[in-house]
DNA sequence: TGATAAAAATTGGTCGAACCAATAATGCCA
DNA sequence: TGGCATTATTGGTTCGACCAATTTTTATCA
């Protein structure tokens, strides 16, 4: 695809994605933008691959996505139209607002922060009565200091072994999603030694209360650690404004 | 698309799905069984082609869906492998696995419901610490009882304007997801009078804490009544094993 | 005149074959 | 044996055509 919308794809490393994830960040700008408000009609598939200069089977790729993140619904014989994302959009929606729109990126963050800290410690209260003697000595090796490993990715472990001990498929499909930001951001916070040694002190306690089976306090754990590193990041990230 | 595969396409109406549709369906119930487990390669889209008797394309529409749920990855030049979808599939991936394998109907719907207890009561409790009069408006003209709407369409708005309330988007997006399954499970809880009653109840309640701002009143509002429905739509479930 | 049905135009869905581009496998040479 | 150019494989894209559902237009008749 070579086209005039070319400068839309300016975001960061912007390695020249494949041409049908370049399609759909366009339309996703238009839409998130609201140049392409809810209940407009898209223009037609072969107007389309003729305005961005690209086959039609591309763009139906591109389509593709938009109807899986249900931003748009598309019926054969009529056409594909602009649903209104705050109504139907899934949660995948929030990330490529952040890719499309980098001014969200903070909002974003914020609201993802704030739904860890509400939710997170419910699912350590949950692991903590649920967890099996395996899932225990998982956490135990997890948590262990480790040369070979970072204390980032021992945490990130440490959350995914509590989602996973909570019995519960959703919680692990919900720290996938959490996983996908922890990329973006933990860099910016587990830089800091500080919150590195906060981290540990977490991993520690939390353990200590999940073996016990102490529910409240794995969940207030969860609930401290989560509030600090949200004030911690929300103020990393204004000193980083458009990260690394 | 007429395939040898047909017999896959064993859910509900079974209506004659897009070919592509219908692809992804086939792929998503080996990947669910473990047929195709995590690592594996999936043939050539070619071979692909051929055994599903489809179009390259079709079968590319199908692949980037997969894509999409973030259950395989695809490399050009390579292939595409299977992804272990407890480490990375995305929310998406539960209403697929109710399509798809109506055993994990009950699992899900119990995951989900639990979800909602833990979450939602955090989600009001912000609600009434940051609706704005317009909002508390908008929330007032909803429950009010009128024969033009039902009890679950004035159920599903309250918690819209709820959500929207808490001045997240991402609790936003969240209720998006719970209202599929919404779809797909209230009729069998509003059915029941004592159930509608309950919900009348609720709105009035929740009405009144978020219109005094009672941030903790609303929580725990919001609570009762999730574990009221949890613990009747269980029940309901088991004694309609298949739904409608 | 107006409702209704048939026909045409529009638009998404699928198909086939070809070529481009990135990766992996092969084999040659130093 | 190790490194590198060559070849084969595989996903990415393109072109052009036809099928199928929907909408719009036209024709028809009561």
């Amino acid at each position: 695809m070579t086209t005039a919308n070319d400068h839309d794809a300016n975001h960061r490393g912007a390695r020249p994605t494949r041409a049908h994830k370049a399609i759909a960040r366009v339309l996703l700008g238009q839409i998130f933008r609201g140049e392409l408000a809810a209940g407009a009609k898209l223009p037609t598939e072969r107007a389309q691959a003729r305005a961005f200069a690209a086959n039609r089977a591309t763009v139906r790729e591109a389509l593709r996505y938009l109807e899986t993140l249900e931003l748009i619904a598309v019926r054969q014989g009529d056409g594909a139209y602009v649903r209104d994302f705050l109504k139907s959009g899934n949660l995948q929606v929030a990330k490529e607002m952040i890719e499309v729109d980098m001014d969200l990126r903070r909002e974003i963050l914020a609201a993802l922060l704030e739904v860890r800290r509400n939710y997170l410690p419910a699912v350590a209260y949950a692991a903590a009565l649920r967890r099996t003697p395996a899932q225990l000595r998982q956490l135990e090796k997890a948590i262990r200091r480790n040369p070979e490993t970072t204390v980032m990715a021992r945490d990130r472990r440490v959350h995914r072994i509590i989602a996973r001990s909570s019995g519960n498929v959703l919680n692990i499909l919900l720290i996938n999603f959490f996983e996908d930001f922890f990329d973006a951001f933990g860099p910016v916070y587990f830089d800091n030694p500080r919150h590195r040694r906060r981290s540990e002190q977490f991993h520690h306690d939390i353990h200590t209360a999940i073996a016990q089976q102490n529910a409240g306090q794995s969940r207030d754990i969860m609930h401290e650690v989560l509030l600090y590193a949200e004030n911690a990041l929300l103020e990393g990230v204004d000193e980083h404004p458009r990260g690394v």
